[in-house]
DNA sequence: TACTCGTGCTGAATCGAATCAGCAAGGAAA
DNA sequence: TTTCCTTGCTGATTCGATTCAGCACGAGTA
């Protein structure tokens, strides 16, 4: 089934209308106040229109107006099976309300990739770019984007010359420890998942909230456990902290996955969540909910964050250089504070 | 930093190596040879080209081919956080392989999202579509792609009339069953997550093969246990199912959450996975990864299932009506067979 | 010398819409 | 009656590429 008929042109409207082309082209386009045109025709050419199923040729548009109503979107994940593609249909989502459309190119971070992405999507005359990071970081971006309108989405540049819309991790960082603090937790905190990771900003941001919450409620982190964030590492990083005798009283996990890797540490040494051990963290993924008790976790806005960058990109005045901190939400689970429910 | 310069188009080419136009298209089309354009002038073409870093506007080009070398991708998740966006990398890298770009449209499965989608595309003169669905499952077609070059992804039609590509699910749910019999697994075998979702194809299809391959070995299922196909649900049937006195050696979960929910049911009950029960699931998820001990599960090829919807497509006969069912592999874990390993 | 033929290139039309400049018809004002 | 304005529309050009038809020139042939 792949025959495909000839599509109906702007002068075939024009003839079964019995007007010109360029009437056809005003009434449609929405300017037939400004060229006078008689109610009458204008209903005869919408009419017609109709009847022959007219869809405007965009690529002949584009051509003489030079703009292609067209984002794209340039990340290193799209796909990866990660949570963090709800950026995506955020940004998809607010592309389509302007009567946009969204072209998508994973790049994995090769800048090689990057570049010949660039270059296909610039042949294409695309209006308008929103380059993407699955982790929040600081990093590089595409030279030949430099004078396009261009909007960064969980990334930020060096010299912060382009727009951006980033999580609000300090905030977030603020929002855990004030969560644990309500909840009665106030000693043996500790904050699992940190390490240095270059241009890394998740990672220092939310550690910066977390030590001004504390500092401001006279209360001190009894310490940290260093590792990666991901499942494993978190949980051969707790597992041995663990048996060296240490007795937490309340975990920050630095994401969901590292959460995850903590409740199977935690688990293992016979040391139950919310009774035995308060736990929260950050990115509000599925996965948090997955788990029993459901884990607390402060949630990055995913979907907030791709249509609102797209929404600074479709601003009529540009997008500005902005950097825009998004809130991070408390998604509230069951992993804090059952023993002091009990207790009371 | 929106200023866009004007780029050169041919004839600003055509200028500068002091040929015209029409020659600058044969030679840069490569069909110099076939107009007899001689080597140094080329060479004289291409160096213009270089030095005025030269791109072909591409929508003038479609103006005149109708073709737009734009593959639109129309999905009902995108995003959502699944692992199955894998598919979308996997169908990225496939077009952008063959020089075209990818547009993508997430409609959430509503008809109206998804109509409105379609015309937007048909606007821009896409040159063929993938429809792809989040679970596999039998569906309706949006009717304005029916004569569009089209293929189906991780779904089929009613009437079989469209190219598709899907999981080989049969054969997926005997390697289950094979996998269990080869670890000496032959007897209190129960299947979970079956349900009665309408159009379901996974559902049914590896439930098939996993009875033709039970049959084949001579084993007989003990029973079922019925649930949803997620976290929660499975383990709440799993919890009472097991609260009932029963105690299985082996589970099949018809996919990885399930998988994760019949974890934590077990573990409640004092069930130690590989040892007490083998566990085996369906999709292959980077979940089953994550779980300890790791969950042996029959992966879906979700990059090879969207490379292949795509290279069909791009084919120069076009995708035919096939449905291309693609091999499901194991992905060993460790969930299996612990308690036989230490007995020998 | 007249002719054909191969070589190497160009002119002009075309795709489908946007848009500027202008024109015919009719009514009002001078 | 002539001039001017308003109303309601159209012709021609343009965007940047592709592509058909054809042209000039020199070499080879009769």
């Amino acid at each position: 089934m792949t025959t495909r008929r000839r599509l109906p042109t702007m002068s075939d409207v024009a003839a079964a209308a019995e007007v010109s082309a360029t009437t056809v082209s005003y009434v449609l386009g929405g300017h037939s106040a400004q060229m006078r045109i008689a109610p009458e025709t204008q209903e005869r050419v919408r009419r017609a229109a109709a009847e022959l199923r007219y869809r405007p040729n965009r690529g002949a548009r584009n051509l003489r107006t030079s703009k292609s109503a067209t984002v794209a979107v340039i990340s290193d994940f799209v796909a990866s099976g990660h949570f963090a593609s709800e950026m995506l249909a955020g940004a998809s989502e607010a592309v389509h309300r302007h009567g946009h459309v969204m072209l998508i190119g994973e790049t994995e971070g090769d800048p090689d990739a990057e570049a010949s992405l660039v270059e296909e999507l610039l042949e294409r005359r695309v209006d308008s770019f929103v380059y993407a990071r699955l982790i929040h970081q600081r990093c590089p971006i595409p030279a030949q984007l430099f004078d396009q309108p261009l909007v960064l989405l969980n990334c930020v540049d060096a010299d912060g010359r382009h727009a951006a819309v980033v999580p609000d991790e300090r905030s977030g960082g603020r929002l855990a420890v004030r969560t644990l603090l309500a909840a009665g937790r106030t000693d043996r905190l500790y904050v699992v998942g940190l390490h240095d990771a270059v241009n890394d900003m998740a990672g220092p941001q939310r550690y910066e909230g977390i030590t001004a919450e504390l500092d401001k409620a006279g209360v001190s982190l009894s310490g940290m456990v260093e590792c990666e964030w991901n499942v494993a590492d978190a949980y051969e990083a707790v597992t041995s902290w663990l048996s060296s005798g240490v007795r937490p009283g309340g975990l920050i996990c630095m994401n969901d996955r590292v959460g995850f890797g903590v409740y199977q540490a935690l688990a293992e040494h016979g040391l139950r969540v919310a009774h035995d051990v308060d736990v929260i963290s950050f990115d509000g993924t599925e996965l948090a909910s997955w788990m029993r008790p459901h884990l607390t976790s402060v949630a990055l806005p995913f979907a907030d964050l791709g249509a609102t960058a797209v929404e600074l990109l479709l601003r009529p005045n540009g997008p500005g250089v902005d950097v825009h901190h998004l809130n991070m939400a408390l998604h509230v689970g069951a992993s804090i504070g059952a023993s002091r429910r009990v207790e009371r």
